[in-house]
DNA sequence: ACATGTCTGTTGTAATTACAACATTCGTGA
DNA sequence: TCACGAATGTTGTAATTACAACAGACATGT
């Protein structure tokens, strides 16, 4: 664990929060590392989640199964990152997404109930937590409705471009790597595989962009 | 103000606080009623919200325009419902949707930065309203992920019977109304208008729902 | 260097959808 | 009750996409 005291004092949960006070806090929350294996589902659809999840290393899928069997990627989660915070912040809700572990992984896991009832005795900076918990939730619901920009593009290029775009602005660079694999990608705007490669084939033939593996160039038009 | 009294006490927002702490709240706050007229933007794309927007009557579209001219619906808020909570809650971020009343609507502003800094040395309740803050961003969280489901299916048949699931499912009933008309339908889960009319016409031969107008009856199959 | 499996790109075809154009229903006010 | 406009339903066609099947590139371990 303490390893990682620099990393999650960093952390947007911990923002503004000493390591002395880390320290306590960690206690107090009964903090415990767990680490997962590629593939393995860190949370079920159904599942009750009473923990809050941070990511220490590794991506974690957000994924969902539709009812017809056809996967949704919702998001991917990176380093420092929380994982279905909405569900834990939500008092007697099933969590509707699996999160899935991309390679090996290791989280941090804070018990929510300890978080927001008990410590507001023991440590000083509750509110502060809260707070940032707030800043969380809300850069997600942002994100969200990106997303959801994204996937409601009319067509394959038009959604690859929205996509595109908006990860140029989140580097401010025409030059990005991208952290899905052709598959994911497809699963995360919604699109057949296939059909996607044949598309960006054509968009890089058409002067639009130019890729090599995973870095794209997004030209401006 | 006051004939509204009761109903805002009884809001998520408010949950849990008293008619005589809200009205020293609501004070504090910088309280204010507004009306809009049917179609006026009450939020616009790029906007710096500073206000929370409570919905006091009527019904408010959350929309989008993509840049090649497409509307979204991203959702639809009724009475005591919350406007882009998101937005006012991340600092130095843009509105990235506008905000569109749907008839007459008449909204309570609260200045978010009152609610959030001075109120700790006035109000007592200040923690509380945090948490309901926290509790609502929570819910719209899970909504934005339903829609997500809802647009992600392949198919109209299938976006229209996973939008009806969750409408039984939230009405616990079979029997249920939907808010939107058949444009704004078709604009939230991303489809021709004329092609999901066709579709439902197509649902209900084959026995899968019966509609009438704007109220649905799900069959179980 | 070889075999193996995974990822990515390409192509043809069938299915689905968007779009436009028109028909019908419904409500409202004159 | 009539006329009008708005909302909804219907139909045919062109465009787009999903799907399947395959080919090539790449990485990995033996």
């Amino acid at each position: 664990m303490q390893n990682y005291y620099n990393q999650i004092k960093n952390s947007p949960v911990f923002f503004g929060i000493s390591e002395e006070e880390l320290k306590e806090m960690l206690e107090c929350f009964n903090a415990r590392i767990k680490t997962f294996d590629d593939g393995e589902l860190i949370i079920r659809q159904g599942d009750m989640i009473t923990n809050i999840y941070l990511v220490l290393d590794g991506i974690v899928n957000i994924e969902k199964d539709s009812y017809w069997g056809r996967r949704i990627i919702v998001s991917q989660l990176g380093i420092n990152e929380n994982i279905a915070l909405a569900f834990v912040a939500s008092k007697n809700v099933e969590s509707s997404i699996d999160a899935v572990s991309i390679g090996k992984t290791k989280l941090l896991l804070l018990s929510y109930q300890k978080c927001t009832s008990m410590c507001q005795n023991v440590c000083t900076k509750h509110k502060l937590l809260i707070n940032n918990l707030f800043e969380i939730l809300s850069k997600e619901n942002i994100e969200l409705l990106q997303k959801i920009e994204n996937i409601s593009q009319k067509t394959i290029r038009e959604k690859l471009l929205t996509y595109f775009s908006n990860e140029a602005r989140r580097n401010k660079s025409n030059i990005f790597e991208i952290p899905f694999n052709r598959q994911d990608l497809a699963d995360y705007l919604n699109i057949d595989r296939s059909a996607m490669s044949f598309e960006l084939s054509k968009m890089q033939k058409d002067g639009l962009i130019s890729f090599e593996k995973n870095k794209f160039i997004l030209k401006n038009v």
